[in-house]
DNA sequence: GTAGATTTTGCAAACGTTTGCGGAAAAATT
DNA sequence: AATTTTTCCGCAAACGTTTGCAAAATCTAC
């Protein structure tokens, strides 16, 4: 079946293309009557506009792209959810890509958003990006980047990230609160600055205000990682009271240990990680957490992206707060 | 900064633009002399083809659709991954709506993607969609859709989904070779397909493979549901030595109450579930279960979709098969 | 009635491609 | 040297919109 267009409403009505496009649009120029004959014709023939006309008359498209490490995890996937919701209101859709970590993916995901003329693009960089060329080359057409969560070090572009040293900061303030005497704390790939920030933070915080708790740092890359490490170091001859893990990743092999051990929290261990909150859900008790939110970052995001389109060039690092929620592991 | 088109390029080479067209895609017309000159221009003024004027040309985009309950899902996600790689390797773009199992987001979401003009759509019924009109008329536009997981029972659509049936009868076997006496199996929401299908299965399996099993069918529509009735049901006289849960949801309610009432697996109980992976890994030892790919469910829905596109109508149900994964607490 | 003001409509170009067709130039065949 | 064939290229229309500008129709007021 053929497209209703323009043209054939126009010639159903016997009027002109444009004034059937003006109708359409409550354009002023027209006449009561005749935009109510149009309307109601478009009605009924199930008139819908094409999309790609419009872009390539107007150059810009109603579509903002989106570049995640990976869909298929639980922080990412609740930051598409928020700015899928917001996008849907203001009459935008999402073009969703991942790079799986991989530069050279996000390069292909880019062009891919510069030939389908985005009106935006919210990128988080792949682990180990470090030329920021391809994002260049996106302002150079024009098309706002908004950078979030892994984000780039220069003060040139529009991030929204976590409040890293917040989060480690309200975890370290929990951690003194309890009276721990010796808590491990486990952070992520040292090469990552989310890895860096956050633990130079809990380091210095917990330096400052409790010298005498005896604190072990450790780096660790994966679940399987975490679970080892936690496992060794608790058997050693002095045991922790108190851990604190950086991400989600992390508080699963803490916990896959922890279980292993059958060790009774808080009791005997009490636990606290960084987590927007549905893995620290899963335990019992449930594992008091800082809250990320993906969500609250997405919404922030697209606030962002529109202070972008609509008024120029915004360059700021904006952050979302976090918050502890108390689970009853601690 | 403008963009460089076709126009551009043909002027700075004194060329007419069809020319120009022509050479870029290697048109047998074309001299290879030319053809040299023009890719050598193309690629220095850094040329992309605009994909709106494309799609306007050729009345086909690039771009598949996809519309998912929630993205933030284990399931989804997964899914969304495979058909995301499948995508891009086949030169396609995805744009992906939520409908948050709300039929009236579902229409608008089908309407973005009527506008924008979509190839195709893999579509995942909203909980309660009654009505597919809807659905009907993206077939009178020609535009290809493959449902998948939740899926029309009308048998003039493309289907795919997870092979329930054989999903619960596995399930079933694994019990009953652990020489199960006392089964509890918690089912969801039972006005959905799948929960019946499933319970249907299970039960009928059961009891004619092993009558004088002891089985309590329970439905539950939430991770908190599920806590609480497995709870409530433990703590009755006569314990169960074996549950099983039909969805990760399910699962991780029971495996708080398992916590909470600190009871040892396998050895007090045996816990089998129907996941894909993931949650089960969470725990200590790894909950054993039947898998059900979104990843796998992905890729052949790709597959469907891309035979729709090239060959026209090709009307099936396919189902991706399960297998049972060991893990440890059985 | 007529001039001017106002309301309503249409013309035509443009956005950046693709593609059927025709034609000029070069090469090959008589 | 005349003809046919081959190679290479350009013209122009089309895809479905939007929009500046001009033109037609209607109204207003003398």
């Amino acid at each position: 079946m053929t497209n209703t267009t323009l043209k054939l409403l126009a010639q159903q009505l016997q009027l002109s293309i444009s004034t059937v496009s003006r109708a359409l649009k409550d354009h002023p120029d027209i006449s009561t009557a005749t935009k109510e004959k149009v309307h109601a014709l478009a009605n009924s023939l199930d008139y819908e506009p094409n999309a790609y006309a419009i872009q390539l008359r107007t150059q810009s498209s109603k579509i903002f792209g989106v570049i995640v490490p990976a869909i298929a995890n639980l922080f990412y996937d609740s930051f598409i959810a928020a700015i899928e919701e917001e996008s849907r209101k203001n009459g935008y859709a999402l073009m969703i890509l991942q790079s799986s970590n991989n530069p050279e993916n996000e390069l292909n995901n880019l062009k891919i958003f510069r030939q389908n003329r985005v009106s935006g693009v919210f990128a988080c960089l792949s682990a180990h990006t470090q030329n920021l060329d391809v994002y260049e080359k996106m302002s150079e057409r024009d098309i706002p980047v908004v950078f979030f969560d892994i984000v780039p070090k220069e003060n040139k572009y529009t991030k929204v990230r976590m409040a890293d040293e917040r989060c480690a900061i309200i975890a370290a303030e929990n951690i003194i609160q309890r009276g721990a005497k010796r808590v491990l704390a486990l952070f992520g790939d040292p090469a990552l600055s989310i890895s860096q920030k956050r633990k130079l933070a809990f380091q210095q915080f917990m330096e400052k205000y409790a010298p005498k708790t005896h604190c072990t740092y450790l780096h660790t890359n994966s679940s399987a990682e975490a679970e080892v490490a936690f496992k060794k170091h608790f058997e050693k001859t002095q045991k922790f009271d108190t851990v604190f893990a950086m991400t989600d990743e992390i508080l699963i092999g803490v916990m896959k240990s922890i279980q292993a051990l059958n060790i009774k929290v808080p009791s005997e261990i009490g636990v606290i990680s960084i987590s927007n909150g549905f893995i620290p859900s899963l335990y019992h008790p449930n594992i008091s957490y800082v809250e990320t939110s993906g969500y609250e970052l997405g919404k922030l995001a697209f606030v962002q992206m529109l202070a972008n389109i609509k008024g120029g060039k915004t360059l700021s690092e904006l952050t979302v707060d976090a918050k502890f929620v108390e689970g009853g592991s601690m």
